[in-house]
DNA sequence: TATGAATGAGCCTTCATTCAT
DNA sequence: CATGAATGAAGGCTCATTCAT
């Protein structure tokens, strides 16, 4: 009733919501999302089946709630290498993120890649991530237009490719990717020049 | 032994057996793997749900036909890579190669990533298929120390990163994937040191 | 915990799963376990197959369940007996406890009995008994040496062997076969001594 | 065509059925009737399915080959008591041939006893054996009042019950029971007098 | 908010039986 | 006589979802 229990409530509600994510996005990851089932995903996360559909109204809802809330986070991260003005510099930046996004979120590119590979499931998000994937792409271009290349595009492809290959490789190797030599690696070659 | 032309019945057995195997691969593609269920392949392939498991006696098992059989046609079209002798020119071979490939069985690629990622289904696969890749990687690695390459193990990862990057888009963009462009691009790359 | 009065649920649980339990008792015994559904287990005790499998885990548990629960009945009904000292006042209360037994529980002994000939089921749960109808035959052992047999283990075998022929009539027979009868030609041939 | 080789035709045609009769009665006996399947009968017994369906109409059809063929057999076996005229002698060899027909037609006897305990199959074969049951009881009640037995029908009760609870140990022991000691036991307990 | 009993559809799999050859 | 491809009806079991409390 006071400010405060209700503050504390809603502080219990988050946590709650987000132990049911958390479960979910690692039995997805386990799984897929059709071989993981809500009852696991409630006896895991310490809940009735009941509660869970309290926070969510299925289990659709809750894996677009994951990536949503994957996507908040790495568009969080990202924006920072948005405002490096120097173009060496910029990649730099760029990589260095995007090498500790795929790092500490493995097992949502896991999942999101998962996802993204079958139609029926992926059908529902398409639309919402178009623009973003369009939007990367574009600053890529953009990004090797600035470092001098004759054709940007064409380079920007095979770096995105680049990026979403190490992400591959290092989801299923994981702990022993070589991802910091990868890294310096792929700095060296866009230094050289 | 048989009443029927023994001849007669093998083709019969080998096409049931086949079109079953392509209506599963186009299912699993669609659905994944837990997604697709073994009446839907049946229906939509003309024969009875009995019928399929006098073929194979599991749903498993009809994947992991699937599979050794991509497996198989791959090598068969990556060994003529292996004949040239003079390095640039077996890249250039591997590239076409690659490219082939992945155009030719996109929808095997799409099962097959959606597979490796899901280390539930992935278990029983890996051991038969950890040789082949350490064996892919080997060779880039050779590759690109004949090719003279400071660090030829570095480039053999980021090269191999962005083959399976590139063949991730390729199987996401589909029809639209410039993936000639991007093809001429890598060449041009390691044609110009 | 639970919003329910637990006493209540407790209850509501104890009543479905002894309704379960009947219900399988019953149409094992008359079809036989494999010859039984729990599509026809669940229809006829009034609930869904789901909520039956809410209760057990398996079709084998609820058979197990029924074994456990009856041989639970048994000891309660048995332990009397042992109590008696005088070795004929002794037999006399072990053979109207039995009869007792027996009559009670015919359903139980038709599916026990069908299920001992079954090698396939039986092996699951021979070690459980194995002890008990060894405990059986050393009592009775004791018992026709205290009352000065000769062979006391070839009687106690034949003694054993007449009360499971019994029963095996009785349950087969049910209503029409003398059991009364039977019983006192039995007390009257070891009072004869 | 020549008589010759109709008359070899029939041998083989005999073959096969005792082989099919055969097998079926060890899968019957391991899993029971509606455990075991036609589909494993036939592999075990070296021929097609269709063959086995040439054969024998249904599963039900081989149960009731069995069943006649094993009685046919059993009143074969004891035809030989009933010629003998001395009470005494009668009983040591309705005995002796009894304990054989146990011996050897064991497997056969564990299915009976399964079949006879499930009311739903054994309806259909009820009436074909009720009379040979009752002609059993009959004779040993006629032995029994020769014998001098002021109750002859309680005491053919419990002789029946003692000799079908003996071959239900037996069948339940198998090598260990030890079938020949009983036996002399109950040959002296109808002696003493 | 929280529980867990309850449902019903659907899934993988098995199997008795039929039939073309 | 003999084969095995083919079917269709269950059967055991799982699971997303609902609902009374």
């Amino acid at each position: 009733m006071s400010p405060r229990s209700s503050q504390q409530l809603a502080r219990m509600r988050e946590e709650t919501r987000e132990k049911i994510l958390g479960t979910a996005l690692q039995l997805f990851a386990r799984r897929g999302f059709h071989g993981a089932s809500i009852g696991e995903i409630a006896r895991q996360a310490g809940l009735s089946k009941g509660l869970a559909y309290h926070y969510f109204e299925s289990k659709q809802a809750i894996l677009e709630a994951i990536i949503e809330e994957g996507f908040a986070e790495i568009e969080r991260m990202m924006t920072v290498a948005l405002d490096v003005e120097d173009p060496h510099q910029k990649l730099v930046v760029l990589l260095e993120r995007t090498f500790a996004v795929t790092e500490q979120d493995s097992e949502f590119w896991r999942v999101f890649t998962g996802l993204i590979l079958q139609p029926d499931i992926w059908e529902g998000f398409q639309q919402r991530f178009m623009k973003f994937f369009e939007g990367v792409i574009g600053s890529f271009v953009d990004l090797f237009a600035s470092l001098g290349f004759e054709d940007p595009r064409a380079e920007a492809l095979l770096f995105a490719a680049t990026l979403d290959g190490i992400m591959l490789h290092f989801i299923l190797d994981q702990p022993e990717y070589p991802l910091e030599q990868v890294k310096n690696g792929l700095i060296r070659r866009y230094q050289k020049r």
